[in-house]
RNA sequence: GGAGGGCUCGCAUAGCGGCCGAGUGCACCGGUCUUGAAAACCGGCAAGGGAAACCUUCGAGGGUUCAAAUCCCUCGCCCUCCGCCA
């Protein structure tokens, strides 16, 4: 959520951020609005509230008549402390809700535009010429189920489309990656972190997800639940309702979980393979840190996003993503997209995002140093989501003979420097 | 699922419907003393909003009352015992 101050303040600097991001500038009205109501409210509160607390003192020290007389106005300044109450709790939430609208403040060195309007950063690694090779390179559909790695069609059978089962070399390569990631990550810092991925509905709505990205999460109605589409959301929760001792920042963790993802509206997108499904596991870097210091942490955590891939020796560039197709509580990120030869693409990969104070403001997390409390910024990225990097790692490096080549890094955690095909 | 017990300022605890935003101990911070430290003693020490007066918060939400940490109801979480299951 967005500092209240600098709404009142500069609602142009907030209203030019929503029209970068296609949408609502005229939100910034309503809410500077709704605040006014609620402050209204609550000085109208405020002041029946002292002269009955003042009240309240001289009924227990009255007597006789003077006491009936006390009560009988006592009575009628509690009513009115009871409706101005009312109207309090309701100027309030109204406010809180048209507040929680609001997106994040957009950097302004992000890139404007839509979704095409990306800035491409830089490319690392240059995609294989397999036509010079002389063989044309299988997808990892056709790779997997000959190394017995993915099975697909199980995947529908069992759970519908968008399912997909790993097995054999394809859930050990899972654990490979998973094993490779926390353990680097565990050397640059970060708190490796099993979480919950059932979360409440004040985690999920505190990490920005409830809003136009609401279609794309799973909600167990029954039990008012959400499954997560990633462990930002029990990461960033994690620490809701404190205050961290400043001298602990950057505090970093690792989490491994399961995510899992509507995909709402990507009917025909995809819909072969593992590039899109509903649920995956992935491992998350998420960071606290000090408001100041964001932007370069947002620049470490896209260096180790990058150093993954190069240690997984694919062929990826960097691309600064445009206003618009931001999430709601980012404000600025930055995606990773690896080279997927068989679509003759870069698809996204990995992507990290700097979410400024942004959402500690709505799961109420804040730091304290020598000088009070004070907001705390959060920052998020991705270290591997198991499903494309598996694509992206057996589509870049495999062999005109079917067999699939181990990255270095991996080579330890796996036993082999090569996976073959088994027999059908 | 059944039966109890609990949730108060970092931790542990006290708390009669008004003198409780709240006592005590430990921890922590500052000072006196000391060559230095420990001990002792003195002082400070929850958060938020507000320029301030003041307001809000004793797990959460309702209710009773002029007045609720304190009484009533609902919910959540934790603990113990029993049953069941991994």
């Amino acid at each position: 959520m967005i500092d209240l101050k600098t709404l009142r303040e500069n609602p142009d600097a907030v209203k030019k951020s929503q029209t970068a991001r296609g949408e609502s500038a005229d939100l910034v009205d309503r809410v500077i609005a709704a605040d006014e109501a609620r402050r209204a409210a609550i000085v109208e509160f405020e002041r029946v509230r002292a002269e009955q607390n003042s009240l309240s003192k001289s009924v227990g020290a009255a007597k006789g008549d003077e006491k009936t007389a006390l009560l009988e106005k006592a009575k009628t300044l509690a009513a009115q402390v009871k409706e101005a109450d009312a109207k309090k709790s309701e100027a309030e939430s109204s406010a809180r809700s048209e507040l929680m609208n609001l997106s994040n403040l957009i950097d302004p060195a992000a890139p404007v535009g839509g979704e095409a309007d990306f800035k491409v950063l830089e490319e690392i690694g240059s995609p294989r010429d397999f036509d010079k090779e002389g063989f044309a390179p299988k997808d990892h559909v056709e790779i997997g189920k000959a190394l017995g790695a993915i099975d697909v069609e199980r995947g529908a059978k069992v759970s519908g489309s968008r399912f997909y089962y790993l097995t054999g070399v394809g859930a050990l390569l899972e654990f490979a990656l998973v094993n490779y990631a926390i353990s680097s990550a565990a050397k640059n810092g970060f708190i490796p972190v099993i979480p919950p991925v059932l979360v409440k509905p004040a985690a999920m709505e505190g990490t920005g997800f409830l809003g136009q990205a609401a279609e794309n999460v799973f909600h167990l109605e029954k039990d008012d639940f959400y499954l997560v589409g990633t462990s930002e959301v029990p990461l960033a929760a994690y620490h809701m309702d404190e205050i961290i001792d400043a001298k602990k920042l950057p505090l970093r963790y690792s989490g491994y979980s399961s995510c899992f993802r509507r995909e709402a509206g990507t009917y025909g997108k995809d819909t072969r393979g593992i590039i899109r499904v509903h649920q995956f596991d992935k491992v998350e870097m998420f960071s606290f840190c000090k408001p100041e210091e964001a932007q370069k942490e947002h620049l470490r955590l896209l260096e180790w996003e990058k150093d993954f891939l190069k240690a997984m020796e694919v062929p990826f560039r960097v691309i600064d993503v445009a206003s618009g197709d931001l999430g709601s509580s980012a404000a600025r990120k930055f995606d990773c997209e690896a080279w997927i030869p068989t679509q003759n693409a870069y698809r996204e990969v990995t992507s990290t995002s700097n979410c400024t104070e942004f959402q500690a403001r709505r799961l109420n997390i804040r730091m304290k140093d020598e000088e009070g409390t004070k907001p705390i910024a959060t920052l998020n990225g991705t270290l591997v989501a198991i499903p494309r990097m598996i694509v992206a790692i057996l589509e870049n490096h495999q062999q005109q003979d079917g067999t699939v080549k181990v990255p270095q890094a991996l080579q330890a955690f796996l036993g082999t420097d090569i996976f073959r095909p088994v027999s059908a």
